[in-house]
DNA sequence: ATTTACAGCACTAATGATTACAGGTCTTTA
DNA sequence: TAAAGACCTGTAATCATTAGTGCTGTAAAT
């Protein structure tokens, strides 16, 4: 109980509710209103999310897979180092998945040429193609309805989307303490490892 | 390869709206801006991409495991069946996958009455409390950064995204012939187990 | 200038855990 | 009886970590 009886008081977070359009822009007070972006930013996340599952099946490409080789679509030419960092595993992990991209021949590597330590990689043709048309069939319907909004309002999506990524760049999620997973599971419940 | 063209047509329909200091305003006419979009809806998803990977590492829940258990959370009450639908993993899988949650005593199974064949999924306590801390620690620098905003601007970052969910909802992503690995991968290069 | 020591970067090997699937079994329902 | 739904094998693949190797770059010492 209780789990289920949460603050679905505004926009309801059931999914299939089918608001459709309903859209009660709900000005009450500031203290709501970022309730109800987590909300909506949920649901965006999760509407992406199984899109990506979906194209992992379909394209063959596990997760990590997938996110290494947005990566290196997103920052260019990188060394394994920094996609290590960016994706949070070590680089011995790096290595093996991209071990196997690139005897798919989905990315090759490249050594630095004044750093020999260094190892770029890159994605190849075939790569950039998985990835490029990959996610076509959401765009395709998803930039069809956004084209039929006014241009004040695409303006006005364009604005908030950017504000939001630059919130979430900006704060270093690294240093948080987060959970402490013992208080969970004291019981017979798992592992006592760590 | 290069299906990132950039496109820069010209004219500069203006569309002045920017709101407070950075975020340069990139004179976007209505043909530019669907792109841009999705550049700052991937920002976003990257963002909480990582997000979830640290907390996966914290938690001690990996990645499928988190998504089942939010499943669980956002529809309340389903079966195996609509769960594997939902996160298309097969049945099986998500048996085994909800096994260990069940063991970790973070989810626990009802069989129905109505139906005896089916099973329905909860959270428990612990783990309905688990996903509600856990995005704490990105919620509160978040937090923080939404509300120093002018509550108009609040308000239609709220709208945007509301607006930007339910385009994502209606889409059905199930029905995507998508891409054809073979094509990718006539070598010895992979497995071939079909 | 050469040599030496140390740090950085990527790779390899070995290991444990998880995921994912294809079978088969059991119970319930129609 | 047949079908649906969930569960239980066993198997293959991937993920993720630690520890160790080799090569490169930099800086200090000779």
């Amino acid at each position: 109980m209780a789990s289920r009886e949460r603050a679905h008081s505004v926009t309801g977070a059931g999914a299939e509710s089918s608001p459709g359009r309903a859209l009660a822009p709900d000005r009450s007070n500031a203290v709501n209103n970022y309730e109800q972006v987590l909300v909506a930013l949920r649901r965006v996340i999760r509407a992406t999310d199984l899109h990506s599952k979906r194209l992992s099946k379909h394209a063959g490409l596990t997760g990590p897979q997938l996110l290494i080789m947005r990566t290196i679509r997103d920052l260019g030419e990188v060394t394994i180092g920094t996609i290590a960092d960016k994706v949070s595993l070590s680089q011995a992990t790096v290595t093996t998945i991209l071990d196997r991209l690139e005897h798919r021949k989905l990315v090759y590597r490249v050594r630095s040429t004044k750093d020999k330590r260094k190892v770029h990689a890159h994605l190849t043709e075939a790569g950039a193609e998985l990835l490029a048309r990959a996610p076509n069939p959401l765009q395709e319907d998803f930039i069809k309805k956004f084209q039929s909004l006014d241009e004040w309002e695409q303006t006005m999506i364009l604005a908030a989307l950017q504000r939001v990524a630059n919130m979430m760049d900006a704060d270093d999620i690294d240093a948080s303490p987060v959970l402490t997973v013992g208080s969970v599971l004291n019981d017979d419940g798992w592992k006592e490892k760590g």
